[in-house]
DNA sequence: CGCTTTTGACCAGCGC
DNA sequence: GCGCTGGTCAAAAGCG
């Protein structure tokens, strides 16, 4: 066509439907129009009406109908404007009308056969309008349909724009509203309405949950963070929960403090220091791993030392806490606590960031944690990247109806739960015998110093453990029974796992969510303890585990360096 | 002897 | 203000 002619699609009909030679067609690979000069028949090539972009296709179909009834006689062009779309323009006619019968084998999929314009029909003319006539309604029943479709389509897009635009109003607001003193429940109240609204009951959240999950801006860490300035004793004095000690634990505990390692501290708002609130809440962050093991403890690659046990409240098991010992002042602590529904579950929450070096065993779960810890918190900012992310993450995990990781918004702390007590996939991980727990890193990083994002990647897509995702919508309730957003990234590394290899849509924005979210980030598991991981940013909370971490007895694991390191 | 575990006590935050 | 709860401390005990 001309450059004066609106660029179409011209829809592919038979104008031969009277011709007595073999009908089928000729179709060429790439639908494209394929002249043949040797028998002067064009062979148009098979057209898969549905693939072809549907705008254009509507608009050849109105050209077609125009140009048929229009029975003109121009010459120029030959088709399209885009050479893969299948012509069947005038000038096909016109070159084989141009006193030839053309004959055009075009499969419109649709079993249509037209005719050429009458004028050029000399036999079974009536025949072949009528044809022509029935095809033609056929063509104007589809192109209804099709506008029908776009014009559904358009307002599906628009709807999901609205929404999309509603909730990020709502969550500007709430970014606002964590700026100012939290006074007002009124408004908060407003904001669970406009949170209620704006999803369409999808999500629920708190907006003491959206607090912890999203920013957390923390004053009570701000001293933590320059406490490279503080001596333990100040802060303690400060009231950071934590006491002087004494000498022999001095250099952990100020270690600790100055990782920020406040647990007891509920955040507060304080609209300055954006980043140093942000890396307080990633060091609140916790990564929760849910494994079936008949173990007292995982063996993730670390070297634990025990320091306390409590009851804790609605679990008849206690709880144990640990602390990392593979260096003096490394503030990754966790606790390990059955599971009161199912006790065959043990439940192991990391919090912290390593300062030193680990083992090769341990970096899998240290990476792992860690990242998912960052993926949580990388709606913790208080800018507009934070909010992105936030939003990205709601959006991610959204669409993934399979379950693996939860985001608890419970008080105080976010938590990343990954579930790995789901059906593993047997094709990948066969089961294990009691009292033995894999976590499922079957491709363990061989280099994860150079990304924790590449760390991640494979171990999260080598999980593959669980085909169920609770990843089912963003659910966020102000009961504390139901606190886990289902959001839900992460209800533990395993369960994400689990998930993402069976989504690809989700493994894909995760991998893009990772990268993005950590792929500037330090390598935190990479032996660089440096000035920045002992004093903040670090969110990451380590677990170990070794690619093929098998459980022992909790006195297996009262292991040496050197046995923690080769275990795995 | 050195390290780890145990366990009661202590502290801080939170809710009522 | 009080009690509950989670988290941590630190002395004592256990273990190799």
């Amino acid at each position: 066509m001309d450059a004066t002619t609106p660029p179409t699609i011209q829809f592919p009909v038979n104008f031969n439907c009277c011709h007595d030679q073999d009908p089928s067609f000729l179709p060429s690979d790439d639908d494209v129009v394929v002249d043949n000069d040797d028998d002067k028949r064009k062979v148009v090539g098979e057209m898969d009406f549905f693939a072809q972009r549907s705008n254009k296709l509507v608009d050849d179909i109105d050209d077609e109908e125009v140009e048929e009834e229009e029975e003109e006689d121009d010459d120029d062009d030959d088709d399209d404007d885009d050479g893969n779309l299948i012509h069947t323009s005038d000038s096909d006619i016109k070159d084989s009308a141009g006193r030839t019968k053309l004959q055009l084998n075009v499969n419109t999929g649709l079993n249509l056969l037209t005719t050429n314009t009458s004028s050029d029909i000399s036999n079974d003319g009536i025949h072949c309008n009528t044809e022509d006539k029935r095809a033609k309604d056929e063509v104007a029943v589809l192109q209804a349909e099709v506008e029908r479709m776009n014009t559904e389509n358009q307002r599906l897009r628009e709807m999901l724009s609205q929404v999309t635009s509603n909730y990020n109003t709502v969550q500007m607001h709430l970014v606002t509203l964590m700026q100012q003193p939290p006074d007002a429940k009124a408004e908060e109240q407003d904001l669970m309405k406009q949170i209620k609204k704006s999803n369409g009951g999808l999500m629920v959240l708190s907006p003491r949950q959206l607090m912890d999950l999203r920013l957390p801006a923390v004053d009570i860490d701000e001293p933590s963070l320059s406490s490279s300035d503080h001596s333990g004793s100040e802060i303690a004095s400060k009231g950071f929960g934590l006491r002087k000690r004494d000498s022999s634990e001095d250099s952990l505990d100020q270690g600790s403090q100055a990782q920020g390692w406040v647990a007891n501290k509920v955040p507060r708002f304080n609209s300055s220091k954006n980043v140093d609130q942000t890396e307080a809440t990633m060091r609140k962050a916790r990564v929760s791993v849910r494994a079936r093991s008949e173990a007292t403890m995982i063996t993730d690659g670390c070297q634990w030392r025990k320091y306390g046990q409590k009851m804790a409240k609605g679990n008849p098991c206690p709880r144990a806490y640990y602390r990392c010992t593979m260096a003096a002042g490394c503030p990754v602590r966790k606790q390990v606590q059955r599971c009161a529904e199912d006790r065959t579950i043990l439940i192991t929450t990391y919090e912290g960031n390593h300062n030193h070096p680990l083992p090769p065993a341990a970096m899998a779960m240290a990476s792992t944690t860690s990242s998912a810890a960052r993926m949580l918190l990388s709606g913790s900012m208080s800018s507009a990247d934070g909010l992105m992310n936030s939003n990205f993450l709601t959006r991610t995990i959204l669409p993934c109806s399979s379950s693996m990781a939860t985001i608890s918004a419970s008080a105080p702390f976010p938590t990343v739960t990954l579930d790995l007590t789901q059906t593993p996939n047997p094709l990948q991980f066969p089961r294990l015998t009691p009292g033995q727990f894999q976590v499922p890193f079957p491709n363990p990083p061989q280099n994860l110093a150079n990304s924790p994002a590449a760390a991640l990647l494979p171990q999260i897509f080598g999980q593959a453990l669980h085909t169920q995702s609770k990843f089912s919508g963003l659910q966020m309730s102000g009961d504390v029974g139901h606190q886990q957003l289902q959001i839900s990234l992460a209800e533990t590394v395993n369960a994400a796992t689990a998930a993402i290899a069976a989504d690809h849509n989700f493994t894909a924005a995760l991998a893009a969510a990772i990268t993005s979210i950590i792929g500037s980030s330090q390598p935190n598991n990479a032996a660089v303890p440096n000035d920045n991981a002992a004093t903040a940013n670090l969110t990451s909370v380590t677990n170990s585990s070794a690619n093929n971490a098998t459980t022992t007895s909790n006195s297996n694991n009262k292991i040496t360096n050197n046995s923690s390191f080769t275990a795995n």
